[in-house]
DNA sequence: ACGTTTTCTCAGGAAACGTTCAGCCGGAGC
DNA sequence: GCTCCGGCTGAACGTTTCCTGAGAAAACGT
């Protein structure tokens, strides 16, 4: 039922970057996942042998090794674990060139919910797993992840990037509220250093474009945050 | 049955304001709470190895090392405690950054019904707690603390963040009597300067909103104080 | 290179909220 | 029955929070 309570799936991180690391593990615990770190190669192969994870997020530039050599090591391993790379945004082309041996990837500065996203992405390709449906529904609100597409009362709708992350937030979080800060930490860039301002800009565009009919579903809850749901009136 | 005789978790609460430390640990007690105290991020260390805490409430601002570099420190020593920080309203940007990494976190100055709230939801995720609900009813009175919403007699109800956290208190201490005083000190901020007349006003919009059918479930005990509770054969 | 889209900031105005206070009410005690 | 006292509530105030339109800068597509 609750998305919180359950185990997803056991996921195996690799950033020597501590900040990178706690972020990432922190929000991925908070998602459902069973997570286990690790700094460096060395530490990640080691890890990847004990704890067969179901996937490996692999930061690309490790000090003792390179990333894709630890996804070698990963493969010879056999169990087929399914890796998404994390990469800095300008990448020279050899490094892109190697991305083509990931299931996917994610640049830095990347948001929690582009990680979550390829996560499910990838655990839906090579699992076949069910539980994480692409499509998700709200009243008569529909969002199909994969096609990266809305609709509201059947009729499609036209999002910029920002505002079809933000919706699929509120919808993975469908009837729970979320603050502010917590909207700017999911959707946002972990680098981004502005305030909360920009997410009431995002809340009023989504609500122009998706939420101008009956029955309303974003909420504002003044001095805690904004929710998104039916209205129950049971 | 009575939450006051149950000891929920076990808790370490690390803060170098003696005021700040003795007002949350009495009250973390006072709420079925084994709590330890620690002065400093050393004392902190030490003591969570030694009683291996369910949960950690951290001040971000300690004199010997931060907060963060806390967390980090407990995070290697395995058992994975979950921490709620403590920071000031106006922390800077690289603050509000690292706050990223935490389970949740509490501004100062804060209200101890805040806290406990932030503590319970934490534990309900991390341990899949179901001791403590997030669902609490009295009579046809129903409040749900993660959808922040009210209900009586099905109905929806809108109330401001202040009257939820009244409401809130009421309800955790169902037939128990509270003085105004008691309500202040656990649903208004520490540092409030005012005086009990607010709570006469707050209880009176909340009799406005929720208490208007029968059986009325806010009783007044003059000279005394408050109890919510369903009347009993009178 | 050009126009378009997208992202972000800012500021005005509107609404909600928190707090105080004064006048009223009703029960308790004399 | 009268007086006190504690409690109730409506009004008023300043403050906070939120919404939205306008505009600048960057990214994008052609």
């Amino acid at each position: 039922m609750n998305v919180l309570e359950r185990v997803e799936a056991r996921l195996l991180v690799v950033d020597d970057e501590p900040n990178i690391r706690e972020l990432l593990s922190a929000s991925l615990r908070r998602s459902g996942f069973e997570v286990v770190t690790a700094a460096d190669g060395r530490e990640a192969v080691h890890f990847a042998e004990r704890v067969r994870p179901d996937l490996v997020v692999l930061d690309v530039m490790l000090p003792d090794m390179d990333g894709f050599t630890v996804a070698g090591r990963l493969r010879e391993m056999g169990g087929q674990m399914p890796v998404v790379f994390l990469t800095a945004r300008d990448a020279t082309d050899d490094k892109v060139a190697g991305l083509r041996v990931a299931d996917d990837y994610v640049t830095k500065p990347f948001s929690l919910e582009e990680v979550l996203a390829r996560i499910r992405a990838v655990l839906r390709r090579t699992r076949g797993d069910l539980d994480l449906p692409s499509r998700l529904q709200v009243g008569d609100l529909e969002l199909d992840e994969e096609a990266h597409q809305v609709w509201r009362s059947g009729a499609p709708v036209r999002l910029s990037p920002t505002e079809f992350k933000l919706l699929h937030y509120f919808m993975v979080n469908t009837g729970r509220v979320l603050s502010k800060a917590q909207i700017l930490d999911h959707v946002w860039n972990y680098d981004f250093g502005g305030d909360a301002g920009v997410v009431e800009s995002y809340v009023s565009y989504l609500r122009r474009k998706v939420d101008i009919t009956e029955p309303r579903l974003i909420h504002t809850l003044r001095g805690v945050g904004y929710v998104l749901r039916l209205p129950r009136g049971d």
